[in-house]
RNA sequence: GGCCACGUGGCGGAGUGGUUACGCAGCGGACUGCAAAUCCGCGUACGGGGGUUCGAUUCCCUCCGUGGCCUCCA
């Protein structure tokens, strides 16, 4: 079994935000080791911090596959396509429309555009993409079963989690109660028992989405945000598993809600054993946002960039580390990832080098493994970086185009270029240093740069 | 206001209680008619102030700065 003492594979280890520290992964069914991230909510365009936890979750996913068998781990990344935000962005989009209609068009649309820039961005495939209203009569199920056991009530056709039922409420994100309620900004709706009550489900106006409710409630009402979550991860991984994963603003409310809703549902000490956060993105050394300008999707920069320059890049810092994403850090990952395919062996198998591997299994050291990549450009490891760039994620193919299509056209053809070599030696052979440099600034000038070859020939590529 | 991270050399970015990160840029050398490319080599660092310690960039306290969460958010 891959993983034990002796087997010559190093320990994986993983930083848990639930402990703060970083400890050995132990999966509670090594044939059968379970990860939950959080996917999107399907309103627009993806934005390159979104992007950041499919990255490291799919790298993730690759190192886990690798220890335990590609047949032995389930990867679960949600859509999340019922939410208020969508139904905002349907109706201002598609105002003549039916809402439902709108939605699906608006949920349709978005979701495809996500797989169309994960599909450049070279990431796998989790095993299960469920969609939220797909999973509608989970979480009925769990909001019954947490009215039942106390944990939940229903007000005004709402039903709202009593958090004060959980006592050990906020561990995840350490937050003590009476701080966050001190510290709450927002005004309390006046139908929750405690100020930090939160909606696992809520009614829906006539033209919403809606579905049965729950609890005996008589009008269609819709979930709240955090149940979603709780209904898929249980539905396709069971009621406690090993990994859950996601960006770091997730932890407090969405992940400490998903929490207290599985377990007490369940009635479990733990929902996952290993809770994993990504750090966040700024652009340009500002936080990204609408109003700043600066808002950057995908999209944008899969126009200008191979989805593995942004991989790449994104990888350059480790996950858990805030990331500056800049222009002069992707033009720096460019440089990386052509050195390393100029340099690698192309027929290697999928298979990262040892070195490459330990850095990985450390809670994905990937500053770490890229410096080891670097040792095995520079000596006898071509072959294992070909198989540690396959193994990545990494393909030579689009990174080449790219290269092709960003060289400036040129106004000269093969033949003259040749021409223009012949007449430079000829020249050299007369030792007219003269003529020969003249040759070589004007073919410099039309995008062609020579070089002259230890063995006295001289070949030419396009000028960077 | 409360809570939580982070602050490493020109830039990016790991890591560690005492010894080389690594990459880019820069500098020097080899090669070259001169260059380019390539190869070899080199340098500068751990935000400020206290403390613990034989010794701290690494642990503790504090201050400053940046960012995040507390409301939708990767």
């Amino acid at each position: 079994m891959p993983g034990e003492v002796g087997s010559g594979l190093p320990e994986v280890k993983l930083y848990n935000t639930l402990t703060r520290v970083k400890e050995p992964f132990a999966p509670i069914d090594p044939a059968r080791v379970r990860m939950y991230v959080c996917g999107p909510t399907v309103y627009d365009l993806a934005h390159i911090g979104n992007a950041r936890p499919v990255v490291v979750f799919d790298l993730l996913y690759r190192v886990l596959r690798h220890f335990y068998g590609a047949d032995h781990v389930k990867y679960v990344r949600n859509i999340t396509d019922v939410d208020d935000k969508i139904n905002a962005r349907a109706a201002r989009e598609f105002p003549d429309l039916p809402l439902n209609e709108a939605i699906a068009r608006v949920t349709f649309a978005t979701e495809a555009q996500f797989h169309d820039d994960l599909e450049a961005l070279g990431v796998l495939h989790p095993d299960v993409e469920p969609r939220a209203t797909e999973h509608i009569g989970e979480m009925r199920t769990l909001i019954e079963r947490l009215v039942a056991a106390g944990h939940a009530y229903v007000a005004e056709d709402h039903v709202l989690f009593s958090v004060p039922s959980m006592p050990d409420y906020g561990a995840l994100s350490r937050r003590p109660l009476d701080e966050m309620i001190a510290g709450a900004r927002v005004d309390v709706a006046p139908y929750k028992r405690d100020a930090m009550d939160f909606v696992l489900w809520k009614p829906s106006s006539p033209g919403e989405p809606g579905w049965p409710s729950p609890a005996g409630i008589g009008p269609l009402g819709r979930p709240g945000w955090h149940i979603e979550c709780s209904a898929m991860s249980w539905a396709h991984l069971g009621e406690t598993f090993d990994i859950h994963g996601g960006g770091i603003d997730l932890i407090f409310p969405h992940h400490e809600n998903e929490i207290a809703q599985s377990r007490c549902a369940f009635h479990a000490g733990v929902m996952a054993n290993v809770w994993m956060h990504n750090g966040f993105l700024q652009v340009e050394g500002e936080k990204m946002s609408k109003s700043l300008g600066n808002f950057v999707t995908i999209r944008d920069l899969l126009a200008d960039w191979p989805g593995d320059v942004l991989r790449l890049n994104m990888l350059r810092t480790h996950y858990r580390q805030p990331i500056d994403w800049t222009v002069k850090g992707l033009e720096e990952s460019a440089r990386t990832l052509e050195q390393w395919f100029d340099a690698a062996a192309p027929d290697a198998y999928p298979r990262p080098a040892p070195a490459v591997l330990e850095a990985l299994a450390d809670d994905l050291n990937t500053p770490k493994a890229i410096a080891e990549m670097h040792a095995l450009k520079d000596h006898a490891g071509k072959k294992a970086l070909g198989g540690t760039l396959a193994f990545l994620g990494f393909a030579p193919g689009p990174l080449r185009a790219w290269r092709d299509a960003r060289a400036p056209a040129l106004t000269i053809d093969a033949a003259a270029i040749e021409a223009r070599i012949a007449e430079r030696i000829e020249a050299r052979r007369n030792r007219d240093w003269a003529a020969s440099d003249r040759i070589r600034n004007e073919l410099l000038e039309l995008g062609v740069a020579l070089k002259d070859n230890k063995d006295g020939t001289t070949t030419w590529e396009p000028a960077r």
